[in-house]
DNA sequence: CTCAAATGAGACATAAATGACTCATTGGCG
DNA sequence: CGCCAATGAGTCATTTATGTCTCATTTGAG
């Protein structure tokens, strides 16, 4: 018994086959579907087999981000305490994820025309409801719409995330550094 | 007499086809050579015989957004008073060509083998001074590097510039969100 | 007006990616 | 061991973008 229906042999990892997929697309948008098949040690015809297309490929990886985005907006517990403490964690549990959620990100831009997937349309909503906790509360300053919060967090993490691909800064500063610029700035903070 | 030399016909006009391929581009960085030289009036043609190639057009655009966003960090008067208020000046010269910028950013990700323009590292450079400026003086915190706020504002500046031509937020507030972000965070400050 | 030069439209060959197909081989299960 | 299904390697046709070429037409300069 197999959740996916391949009980009788093990040789296709559907789960390793994503994985390998997203890292390589995240450093090449442009590779070929044999490059990916490559990479993952399996033939382009097996992998055509399973994924027809790169649309589906493509659609695919969009599942396998939407999940891990939403496991990790539920390992980080943002309806718990502070907002700011809230944003640090989800920062942290998301940032295994960055690289493919940056590749999904850039792609989406060329899909305009398309429908886009309604798990984003979710993960948006959590997002920007954690902001706008924040600035209920009277965390977060109000000038700044939730809806831009949310939008500067997907593009520190992209920036971030490419950043430490390039070598610029150091990956164990990846948290500190996005989760710190987020909520307290480029200014500095008189301690009170 | 003529800078370009085409000083018998003036149908080329070289500056509106780079700004029209940018426009198209931003919004559609996948656009065909025949695309562009129907959003610019030509022929695929006329187009080809000045840009050989794709490879020509991009490079060229890539002098284009080099040279704007040149002549913006010139309007903003990054060295004078300060740093705040330089960066604050900065972001409102550099939003007319942000889309430009966003497109090739996300191009010199895919050239990761060639050798990238000279030009950018000129830019960054610039940045990077005007961050540890702000360091130095004591006005900017010293636990982000100015390397890694130059990230930021990079990526800030396609987050924004994507969820203005989305429509999520407002253009009239592209300078202060990215700005205000950029230099005091998300979290409420203490008026003092 | 006349000529030179660039344009536009189209044809053409090329290169690359893709999807579908065949067939021999491999490996697990009964 | 023998079957059976999936894999891998290869082939083929199709599509698409691209670069080049020709030739009639247009347009500006003299």
């Amino acid at each position: 018994m197999s959740l996916m229906g391949y009980y009788w042999l093990m040789s296709f990892d559907r789960d390793h086959v994503l994985h390998v997929a997203a890292d390589l697309l995240t450093r090449k948008a442009t590779a070929t579907m044999e490059e990916v098949a490559r990479a993952a040690g399996i033939s382009r015809a097996t992998l055509n087999r399973h994924f027809t297309g790169r649309d589906a490929l493509v659609r695919a990886l969009e599942e396998l981000g939407i999940a891990k985005c939403e496991a990790a907006l539920e390992a980080a517990r943002l309806e718990e305490g502070a907002a700011a403490g809230a944003v640090r964690r989800l920062v942290r549990e998301i940032q295994p994820c960055t690289g493919l959620l940056t590749f999904l990100y850039s792609e989406n831009q060329l899909f305009e025309g398309e429908k886009q997937n309604a798990g984003w349309f979710r993960i948006d909503e959590r997002l920007t409801s954690l902001f706008r906790r924040g600035q209920e509360t009277g965390e977060f300053r109000i000038d700044l719409s939730a809806t831009w919060l949310t939008e500067a967090l997907y593009g520190l993490l992209a920036a971030g995330s490419w950043a430490v691909t390039e070598g610029r800064v150091a990956r164990n500063d990846f948290t500190h550094m996005i989760a710190e610029l987020l909520l307290g700035g480029a200014m500095r903070r008189d301690e009170s």
